[in-house]
Parts: structure tokens; C-alpha cells; sequence
DNA sequence: ACTGGTACTTAGCAACACCGAATAGCTAGG
DNA sequence: CCTAGCTATTCGGTGTTGCTAAGTACCAGT
């Protein structure tokens, strides 16, 4: 999309995923693509992989390595209960966020 | 509030500070003031400073010098026409990832 | 003169997403 | 066989951003 999405995405992209992960394993392949059907059709391939690797040296996931039919191994990735808790704040975050930038959207114009 | 804010409030400080200037003019030490009020407790003073020197040279605002009665002259900025512009790009784009993220947090638990 | 509030500036740092290239395994077509 | 193409991950270097911390400057009240 553009440079404001590439900025806006700081911060936020890390929830996302974590957020996917909550509701079901997946491999950073998985989700890439996922994501590009979401819309967020300029992640770069590259980025998903560092993000994985953070939460993981972070504690936040748990990886298993998986053979692929169709490919090298698959690492895919959970999300523990660390992650869990992690997340909850991301959420909370979020919504403050969230809130005070909808009232500056109806306010401020 | 921690390192989650910090990290989400890229790319979206940006767009709250035009959102502010678009309802009216304003100087840094009024906008960092105002958001602490806001809730945003731990935005460094420094960096609204900083934000607004980067808005200015992409041609976002306008700039005015006025005199203070209590201190050094205040830097009063105003949101211009390619400013506007910018920041409705900026609530497309903002749109776009908080429908994706309110989706996620529905559904992904 | 000194303190405290107002107002802005600057230099260096850390985190994050992007880009481009490389590596590696597997399958199908010529 | 071997080349092309999809799957899947890794790595080094870059630019943008917000934070930290210190400094400059102006004024009022004590």
C-alpha cells in the first residue's frame, strides 16, 4: 500500500501474528500468505520470518520442526501461555489506542 | 505504558498530531501537553519536537512564529492543503488495519 | 541571584519493517 | 537428467521512527 501502512505496521504486526497464533498453529510460509490474502498484499516475505524468530527468542511461542510434503521443513509455531498473556496486553494497548484515535477522527474535522 | 506503545505509536503519533492541528493551530509544548492529558503519559517531550520538524519539511503545515508571554516565541503550526490530503490518506490506511485487527480479535479466540 | 515553568533543539540509540539475495527440498516437463 | 517453479526459511544491510538525555533560551516570582 504504501509508506504510512510500512509505518503503521510497527507494533502491530507482531499482534497480528501473535493473534493468529492463537487460534491455531501455522508456519511462517502459512502465514505470509495468509496475510496477503487478508489484504496486506506488500508484507515482504522477509519480515514474517524475523517476527517469528523475536517472539520465539522472546518465549512467547513454542516451535516444532515439521516435515513438508512439498518442501524443506516446516517450523511451526504455537502460542504458550506466555504468549497468551503478552497478547492481552497487546490488546489492551490497542484499544487505548484505538479509542483515543476514533474520538480524534469524529472530533477533529 | 510500556515498549508495546511505544512501538505501536509509529506511524500513528504522526496522524494524531495532524488530526490535532486539523481541528485547529497549535505549538508543540500545547500538543505534548494535551496528550499527556489524554492519557498518553510517556510520550517524550523531545518527540513531538521531532514530528513536527519531519512534517514540516514534506510540505505538511505551516509554520508561524509567535511571540509568548511566558517564554521563548512558540512555533505555531496549521495543517495546509497537502497536509489534508495526507492525513485522509492516513485515516484510510488507519481503517483498513483496525477493521483487519477488530476481525482478528474477534474471531481468533 | 536563583528557582521553576515555558518552549524548543540536538545527538546518539534501539526496534521494527523492507529489500535483495541466498539456501534448500521437492515435483513436473522437456 | 536437469531445469524451472513452487515451497520454505535465513541473512545482511537500509531507512524511519520514538526514546533518552542533555542543552539552550526566555520570563516571573521570591
Amino acid at each position: 500500500m504504501g509508506k504510512q501502512m510500512t509505518e503503521m505496521l510497527k507494533g502491530t504486526l507482531e499482534g497480528v501474528v501473535l493473534a493468529i497464533l492463537s487460534a491455531r498453529p501455522a508456519y511462517g510460509y502459512e502465514i505470509t500468505a495468509w496475510l496477503r490474502d487478508q489484504g496486506f498484499s506488500d508484507i515482504a516475505e522477509g519480515t514474517i520470518y524475523a517476527l517469528l524468530v523475536r517472539v520465539e527468542q522472546r518465549g512467547l511461542v513454542d516451535v516444532e520442526k515439521v516435515p513438508s510434503e512439498k518442501g524443506p521443513p516446516r517450523k511451526v509455531y504455537s502460542l504458550n501461555a506466555q504468549g497468551r498473556e503478552y497478547l492481552e496486553e497487546f490488546w489492551r494497548t490497542w484499544s487505548f489506542l484505538a479509542e483515543r484515535l476514533e474520538q480524534l477522527r469524529k472530533g477533529g474535522n
